[in-house]
DNA sequence: GAGTGGTCTAGACCACACC
DNA sequence: GTGTGGTCTAGACCACTCC
């Protein structure tokens, strides 16, 4: 790290305070202010070292409340069609879904280009948060072929999907195509997981088919950026 | 997007210009003095604007240079053995690769341990930077184990090491093992690829095996993260 | 040498979270 | 109500690129 600016300067120290543990992971960073006066600069500068480090995934900000330490990243395996709750069970998180919303929908022409369903057909709409140790990590919207889950909105909707498609409508994931790149987060996942609009985050998006090789649903997921690690391995 | 704000009218103002094509990918933004003259504002904020739209990909920048219009996403796919001089060709983009370095080296214990070395074993280590159409995207860092590739620092390392393996020691890829995380690019890859330290990357890291499952080699491909789109399915 | 982005100063007001 | 981050102003100097 270059120590010639003040941002690197600033950068560097609030590092080692965090890897040597003195701020540990979920410790909330003192006030902008107050480090603009410590480092003898002003907010401009320091919130450019913080941008830094949340680049880097080392700290994250809530809207309006601050910046904190973050934890170890969410090992995310897309290749399993492993469910969030148990992904994140697995590896010590408490792990929670909030239903935003549930609809059944006239599907767009994208949907229908990713679901391959013609015009004018419905689908449900899902829109949940996820989060872990009470930290919002993930925005997610589902599309849901309206017409292989009848009755689906009846159900629990804050449980796995996979769970429910498994117990009541003897379905189960078996092929994945993914996609991921980073993106600024839009409007909605930005405000629902509580950052400015146009922070960094990570969009995965995936069509899912069951074990007679139909597509059921695509999803779009929007993760904060410093919540996970993508991990796979292929033969 | 919300235009109560400088920065949203900005961001906004831009996008228009880029998706209706007044702006076609490879172009030149005016200079940042320039858009806050022409937005009523200042740097600072313009800067705001900017920055958000190259967390999106949708503009990048080069250090000192200039911001410019981003062409579209490189389709990656890690799953499959492509060789990125095959995988750009592929989708029309001119690849290139330099070699930085190329050196015979102790290995370190976070190498020993990637590719279950004993400690004070040899190691290549190989510094690479790659571009599409002229445009730097990838530095990326080979760690080969020594005893399995004799003379290897002998050949042309600017070819895709799959092709070297392949036609010099009779040696696949057949498994690999893939990580990948968003980080703030370190210094070196940082400068390699001409931006400012501390800007967004995309970080992969793979460990693979040749057809009889020995582990042969690790790489730390750095990407620039607007340049690439990742891509996988899996039954 | 002119122009660019990179960094920085020293303030200000606002919306919102928290008490 | 107090303090926080979010946004913004109106400048400045430096390091570098490009001509």
């Amino acid at each position: 790290m270059d120590t010639n600016t003040h941002f690197g300067r600033i950068r560097q120290a609030l590092e080692e305070q965090i890897t040597s543990g003195v701020l540990p992971p979920g410790a909330r960073l003192p006030a902008e202010r107050l480090l603009s006066e410590r480092f003898h600069t002003t907010r401009v500068t320091v919130r450019g070292a913080l941008n830094s480090l949340e680049q880097d995934g080392i700290i994250y900000r809530e809207d309006r409340r601050g910046w904190f330490v973050a934890p170890p990243r969410l090992v995310y395996n897309p290749t399993k069609n492993a469910n969030f709750h148990q992904m994140a069970a697995e590896q010590g998180y408490a792990p929670d879904t909030s239903l935003i919303e549930a609809h059944r929908i006239p599907s767009t022409p994208q949907i229908q280009q990713m679901l391959g369903l013609p015009p004018l057909s419905q689908v449900y709409r899902l829109r949940r948060l996820r989060s872990i140790d009470q930290r919002v990590v993930l925005f997610v919207e589902n599309y849901i072929r309206a017409d292989y889950f009848p009755d689906l909105l009846d159900h629990d909707l804050s449980q796995s999907l996979s769970t429910l498609y498994q117990e009541r409508y003897q379905t189960v994931y078996q092929h994945v195509a993914f996609q991921l790149y980073p993106v600024a987060l839009p409007e909605q996942a930005a405000s629902q997981l509580k950052v400015t609009q146009g922070s960094a985050g990570l969009l995965i998006s995936r069509v899912n088919r069951d074990q007679s090789n139909r597509i059921i649903d695509c999803d779009f997921e929007y993760w904060r950026h410093y919540a996970l690690v993508v991990q796979a391995e292929t033969t």
